[in-house]
DNA sequence: GTTTTAATCAAACGTTTGTTTAGTTTATCA
DNA sequence: TGATAAACTAAACAAACGTTTGATTAAAAC
């Protein structure tokens, strides 16, 4: 059996995922993971601490493996051309090699901390985040115009990325929007419309 | 000066907004609004009223002219062109009739409900959001290629809409990526981007 | 001017919160 | 086997929580 301290951080990670920091209790945490509410304090201080180690030890692992599964399916490509590029991209997000619902407790997460950045932002941006993004940079810039300013180009990631964690995110409008459900079949639906929607800016009027 | 009720939904929506619903606490609310701690269940019932009151008289109604804004500037044009329509659109999130402050929490709060849907996402739904789309997407398509589906004309006004509520939200992580400020000139920077960027999705290949 | 209604208040209510303490069980190793 | 440390627990802690009560003040209606 998983020891407690795993336990805890797994269904700590759902909780907050699902209903934030403040919405999740200790209590509930530790009648879930069928442990003492002490066990909180004992493995990770407090409740803080607990939320960090969430980071630490769950989303920033599982990030480092969607993106090593990125490069993989990039693989051995040494010039991949744009299409592939963001088409591997979006499947990295929207197809990661989790399960559904481990996929959507993390972009939560991550939506969370992009729109109210705690202490754990830093973390992960710097470990994380960055080193991705710039990767990602100077794989997709020499596919845009070569007067295309660093600025600029940064942008179209970002808009690249926009795409990617709204469409993982607003599940429910879209779901109302469209009228169809969010299923395996949909997200490809999702993964070729994102392609064909960004291949633009990359090639810019061209 | 304004009524306590007034006073007591201007700062709950500010707090609703920053800290979500759990972490805020109706005697922080009362505190600052300078009433007492029963004044919430006076005036609304309950916190969650007062959540619920916040979306109907306050972001029901600055949403509505958000959009009186956008339909102001599209104008008497008949047939605005494809980039006309994105500008202003973007234009209309990012450079809202409202102060700065107004706008971001305003998107905050409807990043919070889009994310972790409640009630309030039903009032909002209904009343804002569905027509709106509707319109949009009346407006828009007819600069899409003539066979695209229904299905994939909603997909490219959700891709549009992704990218301004992701620049809208997501300010620490762009700042941090960009090393720019995210003042008034920036948001110029971004809404040209958008319209470069997200032309191509209404174009086609053509 | 009196009555009625609305608005505000201090105080207290019972819960739930995160955390601590002190004690017990379980595992590790000499 | 017996000592040492790690893991876990029941119970209690003070603080903060949303809400209710009953009284007081201000405004409106008669």
């Amino acid at each position: 059996m998983e020891s407690t301290r795993e336990r805890i951080l797994s269904i700590a990670e759902e909780l907050f995922a699902e209903k934030g920091f403040d919405g999740t209790s200790v209590r509930e945490i530790t009648a879930r993971a069928g442990c003492n509410v002490a066990a909180v304090n004992y493995h990770f201080g407090n409740k803080k601490g607990l939320y960090l180690a969430v980071f630490r030890e769950r989303m920033a692992g599982r990030a480092r493996r969607v993106q090593e599964n990125f490069w993989k399916e990039i693989g051995t490509d040494k010039k991949p051309d744009a299409e592939k590029i963001i088409r591997t991209l979006a499947r990295a997000f929207l197809k990661s090699p989790f399960s559904e619902k481990q996929r959507r407790l993390h972009h939560k997460l991550m939506a969370r901390e992009t729109n109210r950045p705690t202490e754990a932002f830093g973390i992960f941006h710097k470990e994380v985040i960055m080193p991705f993004f710039t990767d990602l940079l100077g794989l997709l810039s020499p596919h845009m115009p070569p007067d295309t300013e660093r600025d600029e180009q940064i942008l179209y990631v970002l808009s690249i990325i926009a795409q990617v964690m709204h469409f993982n995110l607003a599940r429910k409008m879209i779901t109302s929007v469209t009228g169809k459900r969010f299923d395996d079949r949909f997200a490809d639906t999702l993964i070729e419309h994102i392609v064909r929607f960004s291949l633009y800016g990359l090639k810019g009027d061209r």
